[in-house]
RNA sequence: GCCCCUGUAGCCCAAUGGCAGAGGCAGACGACUUAAAAUCGUCCAAGUGUGGGUUCGACCCCCACCGGGGGCACCA
C-alpha cells in the first residue's frame, strides 16, 4: 500500500476544527476588506442533497472561497425555500404537521452541507416557513397593496386538478402543470395578482446592464417571455353599436387587406355582440364547446380553426368597407384588445380561418411568393403595397408609419406596444404557505391587516383539513378565519389563500443581510453594504420564474425607496445538470446515483473535484463520463507532495529553483484567470500540471529540500483549498502551517517570473511551417525577419523567388508570402 | 414553424485569428513487487461535422447545409 490518507478519518478530523475557526463568517460593518456577496440559490428541503446540489454548491464554493483567499469580506449565506406542496402532501400522508417533515429535511441537508464543506456563513441562515421570515412576506405584500401593485380580480385562471390549486402562467409548461405534469384546466376564480406588467418596459430595458454578465441564454429567455411587440391600435366602427371596437395589430400597413374581424369567443365583447341576435344560442353552444376543451387541445397549432359568424359588421376605417365579424378561440381574450382585424393574405392564422370559413383573401403586399389564396401560405414578408389607396407603392415600414399618422390625425389609431407578460397570479389554495394578510369585511371590503398585527400566523395544522378539495384548507380553520374587522370591528373573515412560494424567494437575498433583525424586513444600511449580489449561482431552470420575479421585486422596492439599486444580481452563473442515461438526477426525477453513496465511496473532496473538473460549469455533466476514482488518485498525488517537502516554513522562496518557480507562478496566474472567468475545469487542469511539475522536480530535479518545492506545494494546497478543502487542510498541516488553509491568502504573483528566457518562433511560407528556432522573447520584428530570411529551411524553399510579402509578429512567427 | 447555443483523439474537454493538445478518463508498454493492487515512468491516437467565403494565415470570423441540445410557439 502506497502512502495515502484515510478520507473518512480526515473528514471527521477537520469538521470540528472548522466549526471552531469558522473561516467563512462574514465580516462585520467595520471590516476594512472590500465586500463580495456570493449567493447560491437556496434549496427546497425535499430529502437529502442530491447530485445536482453537489455540483451547484461545489461551484459556488470555489467562487466564495477564492474571493476569501483574495482578501475579500465575503458573505456566502444559505437558507431553505421551505414552503410548498411536497411538505403538505407528506403531511397528509403522515398525518402530521408539514413543519415536521420540513425541518427534518432541513436538518438532514444542513448536516450534509457541513460535511460537504460548503463555505456558508452559518450565522446567516433563513427558513421561509418560519414566521420571522414570512411575516416580512406579508409586510411586503401590504406595501405592494398600498401602491396598487397587489390586487384581486376575477378571471379564468390556470387550475391544476391534481395539485388542486391555481398556477401562474409561468408554472404552466405546454399546457401541463410544471410540478406534476398533469393537464391544466381553466377555472373562473377571484384571485390575487401582483402587477408585474407595470414593470414590463423596465424589466426589458434594464437587461442592458446585465449584458455580458448574465448568460445570453437567460436574457433571451426573459426577453421572449416578456414578449414585446410594437404596432398600433385601430378603431373600427361597428354597425348598430355606439362605441367603436379597438383592435391591436403589428401590421397596420395591411389594413386594406382586412377582409373580416375576429373577436375572442371568451371575451365580453363577443358575448355582447351576440346577445339578442338570431345566433345567440349557436354562439353559446360554441362558447361552451371551447370552454370544455383542455389547454392542451387549445395549444395545438395543428387543430383546424373553428368559429362562428356573429352576423354583425365592422367598418374598415381606411376604406369604409363593411367587413363581417366572427368569434373564434384562436383570438385570445387577454392579449391586446381581444379583437383583431384579419388579413388572411398576410397572416397564416387568418388565412387558415378564411379558408375554413370561405372568406375572401386580398393581397395588399406584393411579394415574389405565390398567391396565398391559392397556395394556402400567407406571405408575411416585406414588399411593395398594392390595392391600398394612398399606401400604394410604399414599403412595409414606410406604409406602417404613414397609415398610423394618417389615422392618428383623425383620432382613429395610435402607435402602441403589447406584451406577452401577464400579471403574476400569486394566490394558492393550499395550506403550507404565507397567509395573505387581508381581512374581508362586509361593510369595509378588503381591509389590510394592520402592520403591528403581523405576522398572520398559519393556524395549527390540527385545526385544518389539509385534504385537497379545490378550496383553501385555511377556510376550514373556523377560529382562525373569523376575526373582527380592523376598521369597523364587525365580524369579518380572513383571506384564506396563501402566497405562491415564488414570493418567498423574490427577496430572500435581502433578508440574509438582516436575519438577526426582528423589527424590519431588512436593514437599509446592511443592504447598502452588501447588495446587489455580486455573484449568483444556480440552475437555468429558474431562468424565467424566479429571476424575473426577483427583478420585479427589486424594482418595486427601489421605487418605494427601500433599496438603492434596480437589479438584484450583478453576475449570474447557471450550472448545468448532472445527468445519467439522458435524464436529470434530481429528487423529482428519481435519484439514479445517490450522492451519499458516492461520498461514502470516494470522499467529499473527490466528488467536489469531479464536479468542478467535469467540464465547463454551464454544461451538463453526464455522470457516466466522470471518474471519481481519478479524482481520488490526483488528490493523493497532490497530498504526497506535502510529505516530500523538507524545507522549513518561512524559507525564502527567492532562493529556490528558478525553473520550478516559473512553473508555479505561471500556474498561479492561469488558475486565477481561469477561476475569474468561470473556467474551473481549466483551473483544475493547471493545478494538475503544477502537481506533475512538482513531482518531477522532487524525483528528478531540484529535490525536496529546494525552497521552490515548498513554494509550489503551498500553492497547490491553497489552490486546492477552493475545491478539495480536506486534502488542502491536510497538506497545509503537513507543510507545518496552522489551520486553516482557507485563510492562508492567495499567493502573491511574481510577474517577473512569467517571462520566458526563450520562446520558439516559427517560420512559415504561405502559412505552412518550414522551421522553428529558439529566440529571445524580446527580439524585434526586423531581427526575427532577418533570421527567417537567413534560415536554411526557408532559403532552400525560396530558391530564387523573391517574397511578395513578409508578415512578422515577434517573437512568435514570420510568414513569407510568395 | 421561429429564435438561440453547440459539433476538436475511443470518451470528457483545452487552445487573445498564428506550432491543433493543457489536463483527465480509457488503452498499451515498462519499472517496483514472489505476485497483484497502489505508485512511478513512457507511449498511443484526431487535422477540428460538411461545403463555400474572408485573410498572408481560420478550430476561432461570415454564408449554406447536416447532426446534437435548448427556448418560444394561434400573443395578431
Amino acid at each position: 500500500m502506497h502512502e495515502a490518507y484515510d478520507i473518512h478519518h480526515v473528514q471527521e478530523k477537520w469538521l470540528p476544527i472548522w466549526d471552531e475557526i469558522a473561516p467563512f463568517r462574514s465580516g462585520k460593518k467595520d471590516d476594512p476588506r472590500p465586500k463580495k456577496y456570493v449567493l447560491d440559490m437556496f434549496p427546497y428541503p425535499s430529502g437529502d442533497l442530491h447530485m445536482g446540489h453537489a455540483e451547484a454548491y461545489a461551484l459556488g464554493d470555489v467562487i466564495a472561497r477564492y474571493w476569501v483567499q483574495k482578501g475579500f469580506n465575503v458573505m456566502h449565506p444559505i437558507g431553505w425555500d421551505a414552503f410548498g406542496l411536497p411538505a403538505e402532501n407528506a403531511a397528509i400522508k403522515r398525518n402530521e404537521d408539514p413543519s415536521i417533515w420540513t425541518y427534518e429535511n432541513i436538518n438532514t441537508q444542513r448536516a450534509s452541507m457541513r460535511r460537504y464543506a460548503c463555505s456558508f456563513d452559518w450565522d446567516r441562515v433563513l427558513y421561509t416557513c418560519d414566521p420571522t421570515y414570512y411575516r416580512w412576506n406579508q409586510w411586503i405584500f401590504l406595501k405592494l397593496y398600498e401602491k396598487g401593485l397587489a390586487y384581486r380580480k376575477d378571471s379564468a385562471v390556470n387550475w391544476c386538478p391534481d395539485c388542486q390549486t391555481v398556477l401562474a402562467n409561468e408554472q404552466v409548461v405546454a399546457g401541463l402543470c410544471e410540478r406534476c405534469d398533469n393537464p391544466v384546466t381553466k377555472k373562473k376564480l377571484n384571485q390575487w395578482y401582483f402587477k408585474i406588467t407595470d414593470y414590463t418596459e423596465r424589466l426589458l430595458k434594464d437587461m442592458e446592464q446585465l449584458e455580458g454578465k448574465w448568460p445570453e441564454k437567460v436574457l433571451t429567455m426573459q426577453r421572449n417571455w416578456i414578449g414585446k411587440s410594437t404596432g398600433a391600435e385601430v378603431k373600427f366602427e361597428i354597425e348598430g353599436r355606439a362605441e367603436p371596437v379597438v383592435i391591436y395589430t403589428t401590421r397596420p400597413d395591411t389594413l386594406y387587406g382586412a377582409t373580416f374581424m375576429v373577436v375572442a369567443v371568451d371575451s365580453e365583447l363577443a358575448r355582447e355582440l351576440a346577445s339578442g341576435t338570431s345566433i345567440e344560442s349557436d354562439f353559446n353552444k360554441y362558447f361552451d364547446s371551447v370552454k370544455a376543451a383542455s389547454d392542451i387541445d387549445r395549444l395545438s397549432t395543428e387543430r383546424p380553426k373553428s368559429g362562428i359568424f356573429l352576423k354583425r359588421y365592422a367598418i374598415n376605417p381606411v376604406n369604409g368597407e363593411r367587413i363581417p365579424i366572427w368569434a373564434s378561440d384562436y383570438v385570445l381574450a387577454d392579449y391586446g384588445t381581444g379583437a383583431i382585424m384579419a388579413v388572411p393574405a398576410h397572416d397564416q392564422r387568418d388565412l387558415d380561418f378564411a379558408r375554413a370559413m370561405k372568406l375572401p383573401v386580398r393581397v395588399v403586399v406584393a411579394t415574389e411568393a405565390d398567391d396565398p389564396a391559392v397556395s394556402g401560405v400567407a406571405t408575411d414578408g416585406d414588399g411593395k403595397l398594392i390595392n391600398s389607396g394612398s399606401l400604394n407603392g410604399l414599403s412595409t415600414s414606410e406604409a406602417i408609419k404613414k397609415v398610423i399618422s394618417e389615422l392618428e390625425a383623425k383620432g382613429l389609431a395610435k402607435a402602441t406596444s403589447n406584451f406577452r407578460l401577464r400579471d403574476w397570479l400569486i394566490s394558492r389554495q393550499r395550506y403550507w404557505g404565507t397567509p395573505i394578510p387581508i381581512i374581508h369585511c362586509e361593510k369595509c371590503g378588503e381591509v389590510p391587516v394592520p402592520l403591528e398585527q403581523l405576522p398572520v400566523k398559519l393556524p395549527d395544522s390540527k385545526s385544518v383539513d389539509l385534504k385537497p378539495k379545490g378550496s383553501s384548507p385555511l377556510a376550514t380553520a373556523k377560529d382562525w378565519v373569523n376575526v373582527n374587522c380592523p376598521k369597523c370591528g364587525a365580524m369579518a373573515m380572513r383571506d384564506t389563500d396563501t402566497m405562491d412560494t415564488f414570493v418567498d424567494s423574490s427577496w430572500y437575498f435581502l433578508r440574509y443581510t438582516s436575519v438577526d433583525k426582528d423589527d424590519r424586513a431588512f436593514d437599509l444600511d446592511e443592504v447598502k453594504t452588501w447588495l446587489p449580489v455580486d455573484q449568483y449561482v444556480g440552475g437555468v431552470t429558474h431562468a424565467i420564474l424566479h429571476l424575473l420575479y426577483s427583478r420585479f421585486f427589486t424594482k418595486a422596492l427601489f421605487d418605494m425607496g427601500m433599496v438603492d439599486f434596480n437589479e438584484p444580481f450583478t453576475r449570474l452563473l447557471n450550472q448545468g445538470m448532472v445527468i445519467m442515461d439522458g435524464s436529470a438526477m434530481s429528487k423529482s426525477r428519481g435519484n439514479l446515483v445517490r450522492l451519499s453513496d458516492e461520498l461514502e465511496r470516494h470522499g467529499v473532496d473527490a466528488i467536489r473535484l469531479s464536479m468542478v473538473f467535469a467540464g465547463p460549469p454551464e454544461d451538463d455533466i453526464d455522470w457516466a463520463d466522470v471518474s471519481p476514482s481519478g479524482s481520488v488518485k490526483f488528490l493523493n498525488r497532490a497530498w504526497r507532495l506535502s510529505g516530500d517537502v523538507t524545507s522549513k516554513v518561512g524559507v525564502d522562496f527567492q532562493t529556490g529553483d528558478i525553473a520550478l518557480r516559473k512553473v508555479t507562478h505561471k500556474a498561479l496566474h492561469d488558475i486565477s484567470f481561469a477561476i475569474e472567468s468561470f473556467r474551473f475545469n481549466v483551473a483544475v487542469a493547471r493545478v494538475m500540471e503544477l502537481v506533475n511539475a512538482t513531482r518531477k522536480a522532487i524525483d528528478s530535479g531540484c529535490g525536496g529540500p529546494d525552497p521552490a518545492v515548498r513554494e509550489a506545494t503551498e500553492t497547490v494546497a491553497i489552490a486546492l483549498s477552493l475545491i478539495a478543502p480536506y486534502t488542502a487542510e491536510e497538506m497545509w498541516e503537513r507543510l507545518g502551517h496552522k489551520p486553516s488553509v482557507a485563510l492562508a491568502g492567495w499567493p502573491k504573483l511574481d510577474e517577473s517570473l512569467l517571462t520566458e528566457e526563450a520562446v520558439t518562433a516559427i517560420f512559415q511560407i504561405n502559412g505552412k511551417i518550414k522551421s522553428r528556432v529558439e529566440v529571445s522573447p524580446t527580439i524585434s520584428d526586423s531581427e526575427l525577419e532577418a533570421m527567417a530570411l537567413a534560415d536554411q529551411g526557408v532559403k532552400s524553399e525560396l530558391g530564387s523567388t523573391a517574397p511578395k510579402k513578409v508578415i512578422t509578429k515577434a517573437p512568435k512567427f514570420v510568414n513569407i508570402v510568395l
